[in-house]
DNA sequence: TATGAATGAGCCTTCATTCAT
DNA sequence: TATGAATGAAGGCTCATTCAT
């Protein structure tokens, strides 16, 4: 109990950290952010921060665990649902599309762990194998939606499901992107007056994929 | 004509530097380029970079000008053809994927300049202007597509252009940004042997989204 | 009585943390040890190193402390003998030799000891006082055997018995201190066959040493 | 020749770094050096360091490669003398002693070379090259001024000349970095009032070993 | 007495930018 | 115009030491 304890302390700090993290980003940006103020935000002390993590990617990398773990808390509820394929897959959008309006910082710690990864300058660890696991399990249950769709038939049967949800994993995440950055929402230059927020775009995004996939007939 | 000769050199000097730069990004990444090995690969001195462009950021905005420049080129030879909207569409979609997958680190200048633009922390010059200019013209032919598609009849008339216009086009840079990392392609657990490669996932991309506007009447 | 029983258990807990440190130092090199590895090593909390030394410092010092008297201790027991003067220097130096073979550590400590008192940055201390009582207590046996032999004959009456022990002293360990280093050894471009180890270079070094002292008459 | 020109004003830069390298640790110590420190003695810039030299490690080594140059410069005039054996190692003795007793500092340099040598931790260049080399041929002055004095009959013919070659070497240093110890030498209680100073120290020594090897028929 | 979490000074190193030539 | 040597702020990280428990 003692134990449990000191190791409850122990993961309150962590956490504490990764918040401050967050923190420091949302306001200075990815690359901007320091192990400097990453502390001063968490009131610790510089080395202290070295307690917690072997170094900077390491708390980025759990940002991005963390964050994903939550949206796969969310996507894993949805899936059990018993809808149609296609109206599953439709929650999944919005949940993801939800989740990063909410937190745009684990938008960017997604990012930074996919260029790692791309870059093939990740150690492994515990943390990476987490981080792993974490996106796989989000592209499943994409991919998941799509099989039940086109066996219940909401979905048409055109195309390969992994293929598909890739492809629809990686569009949302543009999407997605896009619409953080909120001066680009302005640079068409847009003479109507109707509203062109983030919530109206998103939705459109998810009409228009259902309408390439769903099953007409 | 001696100034206009003057100013010729200047020029050249000025697309040299880009180039050089282009290459060492696409060599050693984009975090990893500096102004020393810029200036190495254009065979010009450090100093010399900064008559052409007052700072680094000013070098990568560069890129992303010209790179939007050669790519709106393109798309607008194809709005120019006597095509219903979808098809117009269809082969912006088309010329925009072929372009990045031949000169990816203008998608790489372009994330930078979105990501200043997002921070808000861009001066105001003649270079960030003719981004900006850029980057509307580009959604601009998106939107002519689908307003043409809309009047002929190719395209359902369910969502406002210029909402529909933004999605398709960071829909299609998620797509895009993803299909760059080859790694992304295997983190689905994917059983199946068939080809899983960028031209097939692409050509999906375009198919769903097609689906997804077309008009079926 | 209880007291010393306290004492004793102190006293303990000191000799564990100079033998961790000895072997942390052992399988690390000197500048690679750290507090933290060697309060690992002796199963110990950190802070509880400073309970029984003020300091790093205190603690390679205590290193060389205990090597030296340990060493003495052998040259104790050498001089006692009945023996020449040339033979009980002859029998020093091999002990000596056969020490640092043994405990290669306390050859970096005496070292760093010394490199402490030259550069003046000792504070002066019980432990300080003990180093130098030891090292003089080293030197005073050499110095004794060599008046032992001057009087007995076996030495030649040449030189101060002081100095001439100090240069004894000192150029055992440089050569020592070469024979670690095992590199060195083939720095010569040495052609030959023959074996060039460490014992064979020290047996060569003493009898030049004694050559070089004895009386031949 | 303007491109010697420059290449001269690089050379004097880097000689100057190294002189204030030199001056900082005969200031404050070896491991009390920064780059810090020697930039500031320098008047120059810290990052200025870092195009004269790869890392700290590299002013450490072009020390060592400056002074044994130096050092082999004297030893190079002494073994081209038309004397005889013993009387030449006597001499190479008697400058390698002065040498360092001039330039303290470089015998630091030296050990600290000879530290990465015996840790494997230095990286091939053309610098640990001519350190390698300098070290061989110091050693080859020695071995040579030996074999010529078996030959000439002024030194016994008793130990092999590559082996004894090494053991005077590593004496000397050993001898050499007690003098230099200053506070040593009054570690043995001497009551006599005689001088004991560096200089009559190394004469003994050179006596001793002088007689330990010379041939007395 | 014993602990180990917390500290922060200080280290080496990088690199965009400047400026004398 | 062209240069590249010089700069120094800033970064990530280590580790001896302290102190609340």
């Amino acid at each position: 109990m003692r134990k449990t304890k000191r190791e409850r302390k122990k993961e309150i700090r962590r956490e504490l950290i990764i918040d401050s993290a967050v923190e420091v980003i949302r306001r200075n940006g990815f690359e901007q952010a320091t192990m400097n103020e990453i502390a001063r935000e968490a009131d610790l002390g510089k080395g202290t921060l070295y307690l917690y993590f072997r170094n900077k990617a390491d708390i980025y990398l759990a940002i991005n665990e963390r964050g994903s773990g939550l949206l796969n808390q969310q996507l894993r509820e949805i899936i059990l649902q018993n809808k149609s394929g296609i109206e599953i897959l439709d929650e999944l959008g919005n949940a993801y599309l939800r989740f990063i309006k909410k937190n745009p910082v684990f938008f960017m710690a997604a990012s930074y762990y996919e260029n790692l990864l791309k870059n093939n300058i990740l150690t492994e660890s515990s943390l990476t194998k987490e981080c792993e696991k974490h996106a796989k399990e989000a592209m499943t249950y994409i991919v998941r939606s799509l099989q039940i769709g086109i066996q219940d038939g909401s979905i048409r049967n055109s195309h390969d499901p992994y293929k598909l949800g890739l492809i629809i994993w990686s569009a949302s995440r543009g999407v997605v992107h896009a619409a953080h950055q909120s001066e680009i929402l302005k640079s068409a230059e847009h003479s109507g007056s109707e509203e062109m927020d983030y919530a109206s775009l998103l939705g459109i995004f998810i009409d228009v994929l259902r309408s390439g996939i769903k099953n007409d007939q």
